[in-house]
DNA sequence: TTAATTTGTAACAAAATTGTAACATTTAAA
DNA sequence: TTTAAATGTTACAATTTTGTTACAAATTAA
């Protein structure tokens, strides 16, 4: 069992509880302890899943949801609710608000382990695969669309072609004729300095306001995403 | 909501205040007292979801289940399974043996119905209905007749059939090539600025003073709905 | 049959993308 | 510090891609 987990829930107990248990079970796990916090974090940690309470000291889980779901890059992030013994018609707006699933506190670690296999199994086979994300960038192959920070940014198609590339191995430096081999069509001949040019316009896209530099430049060597 | 449904459960009492009130709501109801009954039955029907009770007289629901998704055509039928107050290690067993969701008995309708629609959102986003809905547009294949916004629009049998695979995977970017191979008969040659044609009269029609444009040009790869 | 509709393509218009040159700035070495 | 190499930046003409229109051929309906 793999994959990434976040958790947004006030009460460190639970948090300590939660987190050393799944980590012991393979998982990558990440948390907040309040909303605002949790949903900058979010963006950071990229997970599968989110583990999130139902009543948090600022936004309430259902708002965090609804928030959630308005950013693109977080539409099918799967979503558990965790709620104290309360009333059925919470649970009910909790699932029709976009939630997958809900957890009556207390539980025991074995029916939360059981829920997210569950939710797992149903949401990862469709979205993992063509979805290149990288912090807080997420490129869709099928809908050849990419987003920063939720929002959408446009690019021209040698500008996705190569983002593209680079996300397949985000960090690693390409040389510009490693660039050129896989972003150029063939027996195509460009000047090697054209690829500065479209790394230039990559940049100007992606950094939206953003304060940081996404792609990196290795003097001497090439480009690659950091 | 529509959607068909099949219940295998051995109390009468439950059927009845269950299917009455699917009925209710759109859905089209059919059920079984036990379990022989119910996976031949089942395969009748060819239902949307199944309800299943964990307790029946021939077999367990579990053993239902396991059953059911050897049966290709059911491998994804999504199950939501009906437990007596019982221990939660069944429960766990029961989400292991690929059941969508459970759902402890007494339970209200409010909340069978938000476990439903919740279930049914995520499996079946298309197949529900011979009625493929995108926006508000909504084209029925039965009929072969097109709406938006409630108002009819009329098309070009090449149009039709153009909209009706664009709908298949709505937000999805298709090229050309893509694009006629589905669309048009199997070995007849035509350019590939036909489509463009095709795709700029299927605008002229569908744009009705809507402002919102519905096909979008992902320059250098093709078209999708937006 | 005739009339109407649909279809594919060509031709031209409009728009977006692309590669390169020229100049500016940064970096590292001498 | 000075110098050379590498990279950043900008502008622009050429090219590619897509939009639009018109029309003759093919198909269907009346």
């Amino acid at each position: 069992m793999n994959g990434k987990i976040f958790i947004i829930e006030d009460e460190p107990s639970i948090i300590q509880l939660v987190q050393h248990n799944l980590e012991k079970n393979g998982f990558l796990v990440s948390s907040s302890l309040n909303g605002n916090d949790g949903l900058k974090e979010l963006k950071k940690f990229q997970p599968d899943l989110l583990l999130l309470d139902w009543m948090l000291p600022d936004l309430s889980g259902i708002e965090i949801c609804k928030n959630i779901r308005k950013d693109n890059s977080f539409k099918n992030l799967p979503v558990i609710m965790l709620t104290a013994k309360g009333e059925e018609e919470d649970k009910i707006k909790g699932l029709d608000s976009g939630v997958d699933d809900y957890l009556t506190k207390p539980f025991s670690f074995n029916e939360l382990m059981a829920r997210i296999k569950a939710v797992l199994r149903r949401s990862n086979p469709n979205t993992v695969s063509d979805n290149l994300k990288f912090d807080d960038l997420m490129l869709d192959r099928i809908e050849k669309r990419v987003f920063r920070d939720g929002q959408e940014i446009k690019l021209g198609p040698t500008e996705f072609r190569l983002l593209e590339f680079f996300l397949t191995n985000p960090k690693r430096v390409y040389s510009r004729d490693q660039i050129l081999e896989s972003v150029w069509p063939n027996n195509v001949n460009v000047e090697s300095r054209t690829i500065d040019v479209h790394i230039r316009r990559l940049r100007q896209s992606v950094n939206l306001k953003n304060k940081k530099e996404l792609i990196r430049t290795v003097r001497s060597s090439g480009y690659s995403l950091i």
